[in-house]
DNA sequence: CCGTTTAAATTTATAGATAATTTGTGATTC
DNA sequence: GAATCACAAATTATCTATAAATTTAAACGG
């Protein structure tokens, strides 16, 4: 039997994209030249270009209609509509996850929480944080909601490791104490109050640049 | 000067395909092949796939990797979902729109509400809905937000026209007239609280089969 | 009647051709 | 002499045409 290649060389290249430039290695604004990106992919241009498509579809990339396409730039507002588009759609789904949750999944939250706390690097915390999220909200068995959320969550972690690239300081997550206390006793209103408030805090931090002006960065920390 | 050639095949083959796939021309779970459609544009299956890309990120078709692509499938529960996502997602819209909100534009908006209760089809009637929602929503100015909104509206569409076809009903909305009247004098709480409930109002109607058996077909109706 | 093999249809990817935009160069004007 | 405009060359995206790989179906044999 020979190498099961279960997705495609455009879903393979999309994923890797979307890996570069949520961290960071591609910057915004920069320029996604099929041809170049082919050939390092081993491929032809053409499934760089359905790749292309669905990191448009994500909000990764925007692409003008016969100039090519550039990774999406972003600001302060576009960090604040994720935020409350996150906080919607999280409350949301945790409503109706609730019912299904099991302390074995609460279990496995605090797990992930604790991870969290003790990362030393944005990237780890970042993953342990994602866990969190999902562990809580994919009960709700809303499978478009939660590809939505996920979306969200993929421009969040881009926003944060613009931010925070490097310098990261340990601190610990009670927000995520709070609401799994909450989940625990029943009480499902203050656990969505919570969450959609942490969902919402975004983090400000000030940044030299290389001219040694400073300006300010910020994220989505929760 | 020739025909502006404003956007892509690609683009103008995924608008004809979409509106085929919400006015109900394309069923659910119909496969869509590449170089029949090609042919049928007069083109070849490159851009088509792109196409293809574009609606699945709609959530209009589902790509199986070698398989090919289907026209989505949806029952009850979808419908459900995509109720209470729109209606967290309009009701954040509305909350963020109501500061930017003109006397000229719930006028406007008030007008649409007349034109939907005058539409003797089904579909003049949603055209006149989607505008309603649109013009309260538009001034919110979060682009991401709003194209979210606009893809959940378009299988909104979908589940209507799947539930009426050719039979409509002239019927009042009582809604809308309330919604713009709590805009009116300002009170945003009422406002949000009874378009949140509008959009999650789901209608229900029985439909004769052809084989004289009666299903239950369902539609978010606002 | 069921499983295997063969053939047709279809998706996926490649290579090459076309069209449009950008960039660089040169000429003209102020 | 400097700046702007026009034109040309190169780069890049887009599309067509063709080939390879995979799935679906159909036929054959047990």
């Amino acid at each position: 039997m020979t190498t099961i290649n279960d997705d495609t060389i455009a879903n393979r290249i999309s994923r890797v994209l979307a890996d570069r430039i949520v961290t960071g290695q591609l910057e915004p604004g920069a320029k996604l030249r099929q041809d170049h990106i082919a050939e390092e992919f081993g491929a032809s241009h053409v499934p760089v270009r359905e790749a292309f498509r669905k990191l448009e579809a994500q909000g990764l990339a925007v692409s003008e209609p016969r100039r090519g396409v550039r990774v999406a730039s972003f600001d302060l507002k576009e960090v604040r509509e994720v935020a409350l588009m996150r906080a919607e759609l999280e409350g949301l789904a945790l409503r109706q996850a609730a019912p299904h949750l099991t302390s074995s999944i609460l279990d496995q939250a605090e797990a992930a929480t604790v991870a969290g706390d003790n990362s030393r690097d944005v990237r780890s915390w970042e993953e342990a944080n994602r866990r969190f999220h999902r562990l809580i909200l994919v009960p709700c068995a809303m499978p478009r909601l939660l590809a939505a959320i996920d979306d969200l969550h993929s421009v969040s972690a881009r926003f944060l490791f613009s931010a925070w690239r490097s310098d990261w300081e340990v601190r610990t997550d009670y927000d995520h104490r709070a609401i799994l206390g909450f989940l625990r006793r029943g009480n499902l209103d203050n656990a969505v109050a919570v969450l959609e408030r942490h969902v919402q805090w975004i983090g400000q931090k000030p940044v030299k640049s290389a001219t040694g002006s400073t300006r300010d960065a910020f994220a989505i920390v929760g």
